[in-house]
DNA sequence: ATCTTTTTTTATCATTTGATAATTTTTTCT
DNA sequence: AGAAAAAATTATCAAATGATAAAAAAAGAT
């Protein structure tokens, strides 16, 4: 998925703008395992996903919290970095190589302030992303997480071939253990 | 709280912008119990409180989740209505009688793509909006239901005698009875 | 003030999930 | 291929929460 139809996915921008938009974005290759963004900086960049799979947690005492997984077109953002310049409560790594296009939350706020399309853009960006917060919030506190579960893989049919089951068990909530009672009562 | 404060809380506007924007409010008072949006409507305005308090809240099957309080300074909004012109998942029911400022999301969006000033104002809306549904994600998600409990009378002190404890138990995702139990359990 | 309705508490039992540990299966590395 | 490491399953017991019902307390209506 290039960067061109991931603007465009949030909200078209015209192309004079829409060139000036992509000309800030730098084309990287990060390698598995690797710890993209740390809840204990600010992070000066904001990534989105050409191709691969990131996860989004966070910690607290010694338990942790899988916040979302993020997939070809997705987004890689510290939001309290981007929103407020303050160190997050999110930790995001890769769980595979992947291929991201990077731009400094810097420029994209001095373009914000000069573009309104691209201001437009902008905020058509933190909308989506609200109302996908919201869903989630929703789904998360209804029915049991048997529901869940089959909720998700139904959603992302391929999250299991690119998850371990601990990872899918702290995102809907439960203990990896549990998570596998619940497979061994479903099929 | 007026909506000069209200405005302002969010992002500063420069005063011949933020002219423009107060003048498409409107003030009503509608009385305790209202229920102002519905989940089977799209709703054509955005409400900002500026006395009274409202829940938010979606309903599937028979169960219903509380997703948020609104005191004053917050905003009564249906998401999917705002951002997508779409009928949404939340109901908001007015808990008292409350004074509200009303604005037509269409003056608002006509508004956001004319004037520069705005649009960002409406970025950074969005943008605490989902700093916020964040948050409110991460601490649902950690710790037990009395932490959870205590966290929120901490934070929100005026609740308990603004709210009955079934609600205050449907926004931490347990039964009203659980909620009993778990404060007999404390003091 | 009294009656009615709503809210909150308390109690009991069932269900779900957590914690821990042992075992099996799968993946990774050389 | 074989060894080592990681992931997933299974089992047991403990803890938290749900469901239901009954009683007590508080709030609202006339």
């Amino acid at each position: 998925m290039n960067i061109d139809q991931i603007l465009d996915k949030t909200h078209p921008i015209n192309s004079s703008s829409k060139i000036k938009l992509c000309e800030c974005f730098e084309e990287v290759i990060l390698p598995k395992n690797k710890l993209i963004i740390r809840s204990d900086k600010v992070e000066k960049n904001i990534y989105f996903i050409k191709k691969g799979i990131a996860r989004t947690f966070s910690n607290f005492d010694d338990s942790e919290v899988t916040i979302a997984f993020g997939e070809e077109g997705d987004t890689i953002i510290s939001l309290k970095s981007y929103i407020l310049n303050q160190k997050g409560y999110e930790n995001i790594e890769l769980l595979e190589e992947c291929e991201l296009y990077k731009i400094s939350a810097t420029k994209l706020h001095y373009l914000f302030s000069t573009d309104i399309d691209i201001a437009n853009w902008g905020r058509k960006f933190a909308e989506q992303e609200l109302i996908k917060a919201e869903q989630r919030f929703i789904s998360n506190q209804l029915g049991t997480a048997t529901e869940r579960y089959l909720e998700l893989i139904k959603k992302h049919p391929t999250l299991l071939q690119r998850v371990s089951l601990g990872l899918i068990a702290s995102y809907l909530g439960i203990t990896q253990v549990s998570l596998s009672r619940i497979r061994a009562n479903i099929t």
